[in-house]
DNA sequence: GCAATAAACGGGTATATGCATACACATGAC
DNA sequence: GTCATGTGTATGCATATACCCGTTTATTGC
């Protein structure tokens, strides 16, 4: 009769696999959410916030406050950009060592991530994730 | 050198199927995660809050919390269980009617995805989801 | 140079979600 | 029957997320 629902297998997917990163992240004090966005963030030394919104597909106003978060948490700067308008961010000293600190512990869950899916299921996560 | 973390394709993937199921579901006036509990109160008639948290794997505060916007909008309604801590959780005619009005609109939803996907990311999908 | 338009943020409102804690009711040991 | 323990909810606090609207600052057309 009813097919499982796309979105609710996938939804609960994410909810499992990001409790799993966030726990692993955990001991430096940030989730997965932030782990992202600060790795963003250290590629490209200097973004406004629309553009990290557009790199990390997220509503400019939810960049906005996750960044304000992170900011209060001492792990990014924000200032002025020559374009008055713009909010640049980068990573505060903090951040960079939260960043570092933080890595082993994710590629430990990315291991863990591919030890539990196997490769073939990894490759097909990557093909949907490029697909929707 | 980075690779691509698993969690955060699995997050932005989650959020592009999840905007795509809610604009779909809009006319009704309901989102997927609604949609998703009132198809789970729907198949069980009568569910308590713990119940129905173990069905979603979701926790119990925010299924109490979802439960309450759906019932705010008239959608279930709630009563109390034989043992008097029990919240008993069923359908109201309005949320009978609203699920009646928006299963067409996510089959559409499901066949849509299944036209993006193609045959083998489903079958990945559903792999992907048993595994987690 | 000025008016119209566009772009970048910020804040309000709303949902979904989890954890920790408090409170209410049940149940079993005695 | 009473007390300890377990189970079911509710609430406070925090994050992530989106949409809409208002304000500020560029930019562009004339």
């Amino acid at each position: 009769m009813t097919s499982p629902c796309y979105c609710t297998l996938l939804r609960t997917a994410t909810r499992k696999v990001a409790a799993a990163y966030d726990a692993a992240l955990a001991p430096v004090g940030i989730n997965i959410a932030q782990y992202a966005l600060l790795r963003m963030i250290q590629n490209r030394q200097q973004v406004s916030l629309t553009e990290l919104g557009r790199l990390a597909d997220l509503d400019r106003s939810t960049i906005g406050r996750n960044v304000k978060v992170l900011e209060r948490d001492g792990l990014v700067k924000t200032a002025r950009g020559e374009d008055q308008r713009e909010a640049v961010v980068s990573l505060s000293p903090g951040g960079i060592e939260a960043l570092a600190a933080a890595t082993p512990l994710w590629e430990a869950c990315q291991r863990q991530i591919e030890k539990r899916l196997g490769t073939d299921k990894i490759e097909a996560l990557r093909a949907i994730a490029h697909a929707v």
